[in-house]
DNA sequence: ATCGGACACCAAAGCGCTTTGGGCTGCGCC
DNA sequence: GGCGCAGCCCAAAGCGCTTTGGTGTCCGAT
């Protein structure tokens, strides 16, 4: 069975291919009841014009291209990803467009980029995960692919489109928060710090301290890639140290599974003995939810982010020329059953 | 800059864009000599041939599509979709294809497919998280549109090619396992049970409870999306029995971090006061690992899921006469730390 | 010297669409 | 009556590739 084509609803029709073309693309040069005809016709016999015909004739290929590079990274990202490319993905089936999604080593990123380009098989690309230093906006500059960037690049140069959480105020805030309940051993665990938005919230966290004068310490400083186990054994290393922080600020929801899990299991009750903020991405399927939510958490729509992206990147596509938007989101600080006034005589110390 | 193409590259040659095509796809009626050169040119000048004018000459599209549907059932999904991906995505991208993700309302679904088939954008596409009785395999048939599926539909009569995890089972032998250690109040957390994979693991649940003559109490039973939150309050309420389980099976580890919230909560210990024991998926970011696991589980890769049911969509594509090939896999049971002997005077009861 | 057949290459058609550059009516107007 | 002008519609070119059906050359065999 042969799908339908041009020709043969037209031919159907007793019409030209040009002018059941145009009625289907909407223009005015042909009449109205030759529209309807059309229209119906093309319903009737289940015609959609093919993707790569049209997209050969008109140059536009409408599927927008996202790399997914398979690494270590990846372990943080996935969950993450999930959610992040429904809001993106949902937003963009609304416009018609198509999401093809590249899931390579990830040495193979930048050729992959280079192939969408010279294959023309994407009108754009979505950057995940920018680094501090990423090479990959100057090769898409380069290559002149549109794109947008989940997040920023500290030191890419040239302007570039994004959409980014205010990592540094988000992290400074909760910070604050931790010493505003007379926290003074705050310790940090991040994400790995050579992805950009680790960097800003270390530098929130340090500069929170540092206003109020007190020195950050290494030793509570972790950068581990967001998953449980790597969580648990982070926490279980701070629970160690001689001087145990009475806060943790973590950087995701999946490490403070783990956090819980080491404090718990140390015979500590969280909330009480140790405080726990983090930063929360609302992920559908662990959400930190109620009245009174589990944690303590800067929160910020990653789903929402995903959205408010594909609306820019197809802006970016339809006027490339114009200079690139960018968005900041302010995190907003709740509060959970995680938190609690430092205890007035901290153990050990 | 435009990309440049075999027109191009074959003047730039001196050859005709036959000979060009022709060395590039390994054709025999090219010199060795010549198909080097070619080879080299075409490295050069950074060419590869445009995939819509490929696709359009060729019929084949080499992209495989799936699609994600929006509903509240995408919530228990994400994560776990996310984890197949990339064992499908990887192996996909390791023979050349693409992959196309639709993230739609579920009610659109059909639509897609349908879609998916008149616009010829697919060469085949991969059905994810079947139903008991799902029409989409009889659409899928009827278009003609090569698929696999993650999973079975117990109740479609034709063949269809699958890989599937052994749900029966795998629960069947956890649950032995629990009335092994004395359990005999066995609750069922469960995923949603129109979907195939959690009506086999009731029945498993079922079946071997029945082998011991225990009744199944519709008290103990609940089917959830696979949610922390959802697994907590589940649990929330079956602790509220005047007849509280000593021991949960739970369909997933992230149900079973809810479930675990709830038993602390209560002022119990998992493992000792309850049992638990899960269906792990191997999520990257959540495993369940070491020399004694977290929790008792039945453990089987979805990733590993993904990457079989990749080789088995691509050799549909190549020989759609062959019969349907499937693949039913086996969970292993590895023990953790959260089951445990019956607790010899149960509480309250 | 002629022929057959590898061997190496090529021109042109065709995949299904959009779009350019018309053509043909029928109308109101001078 | 002729002209201009909408209003509708069409034939054909072109997007970048593969593939069919060749052509021309060179060589060994007859």
């Amino acid at each position: 069975m042969k799908a339908m084509n041009l020709k043969e609803l037209s031919r159907v029709l007793g019409l030209s291919q040009t002018t059941v073309s145009r009625a289907l693309n909407g223009y005015p040069e042909v009449s109205e009841a030759t529209r309807r005809r059309v229209r119906e016709a093309a319903l009737r016999h289940d015609y959609s014009p093919n993707t790569r015909a049209k997209g050969l004739a008109t140059g536009r290929t409408m599927t927008i291209g996202q790399v997914v590079p398979l690494s270590t990274a990846h372990q943080m990202m996935n969950p993450i990803f999930a959610d992040f490319a429904v809001g993106f993905g949902e937003a963009l089936a609304r416009k018609g467009y198509e999401l093809v999604t590249a899931i390579v080593p990830e040495e193979q990123e930048a050729q992959v980029y280079r192939s969408f380009r010279a294959r023309g098989s994407v009108d754009g690309v979505i950057v995940h995960g920018p680094r501090v230093h990423d090479p990959r906006l100057a090769l898409l500059d380069e290559l002149g692919l549109p794109y947008v960037v989940h997040g920023r690049a500290t030191e890419h140069g040239a302007p570039y489109a994004w959409v980014d959480v205010d990592n540094r105020t988000a992290f400074a805030r909760a910070t604050d928060h931790l010493m505003d309940l007379g926290h003074a051993r705050i310790a940090l665990i991040n994400g790995p710090e050579h992805l950009d938005f680790a960097h800003r919230r270390r530098d929130g966290y340090a500069r929170a301290l540092a206003a109020r004068g007190i020195a950050v310490d290494p030793a509570q400083m972790h950068a581990v890639e967001m998953t449980e186990l790597n969580g648990h054994a982070a926490m279980q290393e701070l629970l160690a140290l001689p001087q145990r922080p009475t806060a943790v600020l973590a950087a995701s929801i999946i490490l403070a599974l783990g956090i819980r899990r080491a404090i718990e299991e140390a015979g500590l009750v969280m909330g009480r003995d140790v405080s726990v903020a983090i930063h929360d991405d609302v992920l559908s399927f662990l959400q930190n939810a109620g009245d009174r939510p589990v944690f303590t958490a800067t929160r910020s729509s990653i789903r929402d982010a995903g959205a408010l992206l594909c609306g820019m990147l197809l802006e970016r596509i339809d006027a490339p020329a114009t200079p690139p938007p960018s968005r900041l989101l302010q995190a907003e600080l709740i509060l959970g059953q995680s938190t609690g006034p430092a205890p007035t005589l901290t153990p050990q110390g």
